[in-house]
DNA sequence: TAAGAAGATGTGGTCAGACCACTCCCCTGA
DNA sequence: TCAGGGGAGTGGTCTGACCACATCTTCTTA
């Protein structure tokens, strides 16, 4: 049946302020609705609100500031980098492979242009290709952070598309 | 003075959560202990622990169970991407930028040669100039991953040598 | 004796209320 | 005019109280 009604709070209230900024179209720096508020007007106890709140400010999306309130953060700001770490580094990984990568990302700064963006993949297939090449490289952690942001990539074409 | 010690509580206990894995070794799978017993041991509020405890749940980090306890869910499960991808993706530099780092890292698919480990940086100071290098190369998103995993290099150096 | 029922215990889920610390703004009085 | 005080609003935290659910224990009964 549907047991999928038993969502927990917490993540529907996350929804609800995902879908308040899209639909509002809140900037980086406009205030939320204050704790009170939220918890007024969606029926739910103040702290299920601040659980919402506090997992978003975690992942950088949104800031607080004690007495003014809480506010979208700048995009530029959100810690996917920081979270990544967390994750990736966690798993094996060697010292050589850091290494590596860092190297890697250091022949940027000779290399780098912005205009050129050299073949871009558009197709499910030609990533399927891509991934199985990345994987074949024998660098776990390249792979595991190519991998992600080829997924934050199609993530942003969809919601382009839309 | 030192203003920066009012870090807030459910930051506090997820970087503790985070060394308790660490230092527990906890695999997928395992249990933490329970939000009473959290709250007593670091003498906090239920609703502090459980403020950083659903945080790390909406990153996928944990996963709770009503009735059973809190268990360390698989990494690969995160979901980072969808997360950020709902509040990020409006954002054309952010999306240029995640796009440009992973054009990067599969140009590595070709280059590739985990012999040559050119030129390893040993110095503060050589450091030092690499990372304004880096940053000056226009893509935070580059920067902030390998100002990243040269932090964790110089951290893994410094408990070798130790 | 063995199977089932009932209770005890422990766990996460949620709510309400109470303070505190801080920021902002308006209003008063010198 | 302007410096100061105080009220109102906001996030930060703690406590206690339930509920729903899972597990283990114990007791009852066939």
């Amino acid at each position: 049946m549907n047991q999928e009604e038993k969502k927990k709070m917490f993540l529907d209230i996350v929804e609800h302020l995902q879908h308040m900024v899209q639909e509002l179209e809140l900037q980086p720096g406009d205030r939320l609705p204050s704790e009170r508020v939220l918890t007024d007007r969606l029926q739910v106890g103040r702290s299920s609100v601040r659980e919402a709140l506090r997992a978003l400010e975690l992942l950088g999306v949104i800031e607080t500031k004690r007495g003014e309130g809480t506010f979208l953060s700048d995009p530029t700001k959100h810690r996917l980098v920081e979270l990544l770490a967390a994750f990736l580094l966690r798993n094996p990984t060697t010292r050589q492979e850091v290494s590596e990568v860092k190297c890697l990302l250091e022949s940027a700064q000779h290399t780098y242009d912005p205009i050129s963006t050299p073949h871009m993949i558009t197709s499910d297939d030609e990533l399927d290709k891509m991934d199985k090449k990345m994987q074949s490289v024998d660098n776990r952690l390249l792979y595991r952070i190519w991998k992600l942001l080829a997924e934050y990539e199609t993530a942003a074409k969809k919601a382009n598309h839309k």
